[in-house]
DNA sequence: CACTGGCACTCGGGGTTCGCGAGTGCTAGC
DNA sequence: GCTAGCACTCGCGAACCCCGAGTGCCAGTG
């Protein structure tokens, strides 16, 4: 009976606080919340959360604000994940629908994240390494010059120019091309460089140096990851964070302009539809103490291909970003998957 | 004599504003530039400055601060562009080199700009029009539907999928890839939909479905110009903008998350190595009132690609930073140019 | 005439003071 | 176990004040 009070009343201090975003005392509590009891009880409680580390007073004679501790509990057993209002769903899906290029989902998806949420929105590419090799191009630019152009069946496309040193004639193109093409369409991009392994052995000794120069150039792309691409957006949403957050705007967008801080940010990948949300000092980044991050991976129904997420102030409406950060990761999935 | 002097006065200002970002006082100024006169007599020129609008004084009785008509006057007769060190050559060459994919070079060019200003810098891609042909490629991802993929000349690759609706053969395709290739190859992306006009003519009745929707995919790659991208980088400048700006920091990251605005910020295409500098009210977007902005053309000798440039406080150091835009244009110009 | 030294005046910014009021913890009583 | 009452704390904003940088003006000088 009292366990339960205590975890309404830290239910409530969240809320509030969140909405208002002010230090909430007992009373403001009792009168907002319809909590059957008098504020005197509800000050025990609060001593209590907070001896518990739930909550703390930023000053002596203050009301309590969360604790990131607070906050996590609020995360996993306080509340559940807000469903979107129908509008909101017809929203993502016109905004998504009619963006046929990978580059323009991604764009859009950003765009939409940040718009839904008001925060700062992070997508990253669909993984390479979950793609299987859709085409491999090769396209001469002058004599001794080729672009290898990999094409992907996530419908990415890589490209790298080739000098090969010597002039390479139409023929052994074409059967190059067939070669590589033979060997690893509808190969997972992992696993091509084995399918690769003999092909030098096919062609004669004077065609080697070309070959290998392909060769090394399309390993190296399939290899890369092309270091997997982070978009951002959104960053005006900082300045609304709220004036005391100003402060440490700085170290935030520095921060975010750094491609590994924001891979990182996204977590580790997890099955598609598992969020994950870091508070506060969960985020290991020296910057990004007084942020959470909720995140959760997309793709098709079995495999993650990437993920996406949104940075704000710990003092977020988690429930809400939750459940507007599941539905873009569920359509975003399903087009990408279907693409 | 006179007037020669009050020039030297308002060049003084305002290059004690901008180093110490403070109201500067005719003592203040005597002290700091050897001006060989005293005090009271700088605060008639001074006087005489603001009358003609050139400096204003934020309060009573405080300093000067040069208004956006003194910055004017500052950068169109009383400064020249400051030339790099060695030491910056050299680091905007090895951070450039070692790039050779296109958006590679673009992301570096940003990170560059915005490191050596320390300001935010935008980036242009190179502009498809001024751009040419170089191959055309069409790769069957089913049965029924394609990949268009375009290779210019600037290295930019574009793709779509089409969807063809009917059955395509491979020799249909390396016909249309042939006669493609053969029609616009070395063809400027305007000039192209011309050479293509008669494609039709020249396939069956039967292929003509097939063929007109790769041709209508590849117009509008042609025409679409992808919207002139643009790429920002630096925004953790804005926050070091100094702590008066951050009041105004949320307007001017919503303006800068705006593609178009984007695009306008940057202006006319001029020629080459002709730095364009927008002072404060010049820009004509309302959220940029406050902040300047240094652009260049840049691309081959005699032509421009795409414009480059940095967005900083009116305030800002303009020899300086025309100098590191200047620069890092001809770079980069260069590097696009011979790729 | 152009420049200078002197002088009275202005006024923004920073530091200090002060009182309000929200909020607290404690204790006695229901 | 809950409540009502009460003394206490202390941050915040308002009011206040004063310092000093800066100004405009004026009379004097080479």
């Amino acid at each position: 009976m009292l366990e339960d009070r205590k975890l309404d009343v830290l239910r409530a201090i969240v809320e509030d606080y969140v909405s208002t975003h002010a230090p909430v005392g007992s009373k403001a509590l009792v009168e907002r919340h319809n909590l059957g009891v008098s504020p005197a009880t509800i000050r025990n409680d609060m001593a209590a959360l907070e001896d518990e580390g739930y909550i703390a007073q930023p000053h002596t004679s203050a009301g309590r604000i969360p604790t990131d501790k607070g906050y996590r509990l609020f995360v996993d057993r306080l509340s559940s994940v807000k469903p979107l209002t129908n509008a909101e769903r017809r929203a993502i899906q016109s905004f998504l629908d009619g963006a046929l290029d990978l580059d323009d989902i991604v764009a859009r998806t950003v765009r939409l994240l940040a718009q839904l949420t008001r925060q700062v929105a992070v997508v990253q590419y669909p993984s390479l390494s979950r793609s299987s090799v859709r085409h491999v191009e090769i396209v001469p630019l002058s004599t001794t010059r080729l672009l290898v152009v990999l094409i992907t069946s996530t419908g990415r496309v890589e490209q790298r120019v080739v000098e090969t040193g010597v002039e390479g004639s139409d023929t052994l193109l074409a059967e190059l091309r067939a070669h590589l093409n033979a060997a690893t369409v509808g190969v997972r991009l992992p696993d091509a460089p084995d399918r690769l392994a003999d092909l030098p052995e096919r062609f004669t000794a004077d065609q080697r140096p070309a070959v290998n120069a392909v060769l090394s150039a399309l390993l190296e792309t399939l290899v890369e990851e092309k270091q997997d691409r982070v978009v951002m957006g959104g960053t005006a949403n900082l300045a609304r964070f709220g004036p005391d957050f100003p402060l440490s705007i700085h170290p935030v967008l520095e921060a975010l302009e750094e491609q590994m801080v924001l891979l990182r940010l996204l977590g580790e990948a997890t099955e598609p539809s598992v969020l994950q949300v870091r508070i506060g000092h969960e985020n290991v980044h020296e910057g990004l103490m007084t942020t959470s991050v909720v995140s959760v991976g997309y793709g098709t129904e079995n495999e993650t291909l990437a993920k996406l997420g949104v940075l704000g102030p710990t003092r977020m409406d988690y429930p809400g970003t939750m459940g507007a950060v599941r539905a873009v990761a569920r359509y975003v999935g399903k087009i990408v998957g279907e693409a």
